[in-house]
DNA sequence: AGAATATTTTAACAAAATAGTCGAAAAAAC
DNA sequence: GTTTTTTCGACTATTTTGTTAAAATATTCT
């Protein structure tokens, strides 16, 4: 009944867990079924795979960061600095995915296409959400009228560019710095005046 | 020549990052080998096996702990003083080394006896020294005469009591609290008046 | 109760990963 | 140019790991 889909949560929370405190090559299925306190093979009741756990714990990770950025942004009605809300929590968040990341890129030579295509639906609906926030400021007359659509997906490579060398060091001034610097460029490029 | 020390040590630094992010098991030769840059191989010119890495990896951040140690307590004259700084610094810097802890215990069934040697060397070392400090407040009048042998024993075991807890919630400042606490309690029936 | 269903465990196995070996090539020292 | 030191790739043996199927156990329903 309903208890099936409690122990997958459970079991969604444990991956989660070693996930990103190991990334998806250095944890095992018999880390999971430990923490779970089950055995290993009843992992597979409730998921025909480990891609399907990693699977499953990625898009509620991803729902989980959904949330946090509306709940950040929809307070503020200024486009600007929703906009840089969005970004900074966005790129906070992200900080603690890295571990899903490296696991990800690593082996991102051989059969994890699965994930190319989360990454895609996920940079889809980010493009989205940012194009509304920049609808919003040209409605408003406090963009400069542009290409909404380009301008989101270009502001969505550029977070992506500024994800690598967030793996690299870990420093929060810094990559706060960055933001601020390039978000100030956008803007004095973007706002009107 | 002296290229072989140098390499040697590099290895060591290579092996210390990974045992303290992934553990002893989760960490391969090859892990090490990508970080050092060099043929897994040529690991085996360095050291005989993984375990005589690990072990050069505890026997060096051991030695660290030791100079930490020293180093924060040289300069205080304070009997009591110094004894809390020593057991800050000392929990503080073990938080560091949760995971070798995790990586040591998990498997202690079997033939990791070399641990045990090492750790009853450390808690002997370490023992002398809370020991050196105890003798210290009792020749300067600020600690009632008391057998500090056995105290010292005892401050160990409560260390070592302390490191459980640390396991299982990083909080730092509930360390710091129940450091704190321990350590009032310990000196109220321990200094003169 | 006992039948039907849901969940867990056991045992097994193939494929992948891993620790460790060896000899030969490269590099460095002499 | 010979010797010594260092690196590396190919190989092997062993262990780990993902996955499956069937048996065992627990739970729910009638």
């Amino acid at each position: 009944m309903e208890k099936k889909e409690t122990v997958t949560q459970e079991i969604i929370e444990a991956a989660r867990q070693l996930f990103s405190r190991y990334g998806f090559r250095k944890t095992t299925m018999e880390d999971i079924a430990r923490v779970t306190r089950k055995g290993k093979s009843s992992l597979y009741y409730y998921f025909k795979n480990k891609e399907e756990v990693f699977r499953a714990v990625i898009i509620h990770e991803a729902s989980i960061l959904r949330k946090a950025l509306k709940d950040a942004t929809t307070g503020i009605s200024d486009p600007a600095k929703k906009l840089e809300k969005y970004v900074m929590v966005r790129m906070h968040t992200m900080k603690e995915l890295i571990n899903y990341y490296e696991a990800v890129e690593h082996e991102h030579d051989s059969h994890y296409s699965f994930i190319d295509q989360l990454r895609d639906q996920f940079d889809q609906d980010e493009a989205e959400a940012i194009r509304h926030i920049l609808d919003e400021g040209v409605a408003q007359g406090k963009f400069q009228p542009l290409d909404t659509e380009l301008a989101a997906n270009t502001l969505v490579i550029a977070m992506k560019g500024l994800e690598f060398p967030l793996v690299w060091k870990g420093s929060t001034e810094n990559l706060d710095k960055r933001i601020h610097k390039i978000m100030k460029i956008l803007f004095y490029g973007l706002l009107k005046r």
